[in-house]
DNA sequence: ATCGTATTTTAGGCAAACCTAGAAAATTTT
DNA sequence: AAAATTTTCTAGGTTTGCCTAAAATACGAT
């Protein structure tokens, strides 16, 4: 149990910060290095902030290792993220988005909307349970729904399988893949995984073969069919 | 002519305070008791805040009189009430939230919206021309419509008049009018205008007197039938 | 015109987020 | 096991936006 201690509005900053502990490390310890690179910011404003988290009883932090988010900072990051992954569908359902332009507006709006918006959003939604690049959308009571899906660079040659997720938000490399239909739901046929660059080769619905390195191949979450 | 001078994007403070000058005073001058009343900040925050705008171009300010917004100012007022205003309509309509509580969070989003999200929002609206309580929403090329309306605290007895807007932001009072069926359409006919108190009452198409104080007969605004 | 009150400004502080430069710790390479 | 490199932290500084207390100015009433 965490003490009550009722907390005035947590503030953006804050917010990012559990987000991407979040995003990293699941239960597990997120490295000040790899906070300052995802959120552009300099490894002693991070060293700073993960000091006042700590303070704020939301991560566990031991110096030069990194912090862990405590159940009340994961509380907090996953009622951001459902914020974030319901505006995300309503942005392309009800305002015509398109698909990779979503994950910018989403990630300012997710601090400037209030709980009522977002289950008023969520209802007009019909309670979607994946956001438009496959993310399960946490419950409104914290819950998130098990992932059954695996990387494209692991799969095998011949392999069929369904696109589930995909798990980048950076602009360029969603336009690169809606450029080529590569989304959620699509079908694939693997033609080939070359061991030496990492490079994966897959043949589309319509006969069409696609090419992608290791890393774009490595975010592109699949199951088998 | 301003210089361009190529901005980065203004605070939601920097926002209200501009609001809140062309609120009152459309081209006049805006008092810093004013401001700081109506922003719930101390004079000393105000005379800090309007030496910055007036550095950022934004305002005229002489010491112990007020602001007025210069050219630019205004604009991007009116960019914000534009936001403001559509964003009330749409909490309205899509999301089904009540009339008295869409200002509050119109208040927090509309510093966090996009142009785009702006657009998109007023053409799934069909671009209406007025907010949910009536006021006026400014064109995205930042023209205003005139209003030819007058405060019901005006009125003489007889008239008949319709309720065309209702100049009143704060929960408390948008709820009591509501309750009444007091809002924009509405037609009423004026009961008694007594100068002693200023209290006018009026009745509605059902046939039902209500008797409002001065202050708040002042803040709706009607038109002759 | 002067007094008293109300308004506004100045002075000095504080908290949140960021930064750069440099010191300290950890890790990897030789 | 040193040395070299990378990572992280500390120190000190900036900007924004707010505050209180006290001084300056303006205004309204005698
Ligand atoms: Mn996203
Ligand atoms: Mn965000
Ligand atoms: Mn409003
Ligand atoms: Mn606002």
């Amino acid at each position: 149990m965490v003490e009550p201690k009722m907390s005035q509005p947590l503030s953006s900053s804050v917010g990012d910060y559990l987000k991407a502990v979040w995003g990293l490390a699941g239960p597990g310890v997120a490295a000040p290095k790899y906070l300052s690179s995802r959120l552009s910011v300099s490894s002693a404003s991070v060293s700073e902030m993960l000091r006042r988290l700590q303070e704020l009883g939301l991560v566990e932090y031991e110096r030069y290792r990194g912090a862990s988010l405590t159940e009340e900072g994961r509380a907090e990051a996953l009622r951001l993220v459902r914020r974030h992954r319901l505006i995300e569908t309503f942005l392309l359902e009800h305002l015509g988005y398109p698909w990779e332009e979503v994950h910018e507006e989403a990630e300012r709006l997710e601090h400037a909307v209030s709980d009522n918006f977002t289950e008023r959003v969520a209802q007009l939604l019909g309670h979607p349970d994946r956001d438009p690049h496959g993310a399960p959308i946490p419950g409104a009571d914290g819950t998130l729904a098990r992932e059954d899906s695996r990387p494209l660079s692991g799969a095998s040659v011949g392999d069929r399988v369904r696109i589930l997720r995909v798990g980048r938000e950076d602009t360029p490399a969603l336009t690169h893949l809606q450029d080529r239909g590569l989304v959620p739901g699509r079908v694939l046929r693997v033609e080939e995984v070359r061991g030496l660059d990492g490079v994966v080769t897959v043949e589309d619905e319509d006969g069409v073969s696609h090419a992608l390195g290791g890393v774009l191949a490595a975010s592109v979450l699949v199951r088998g069919l």
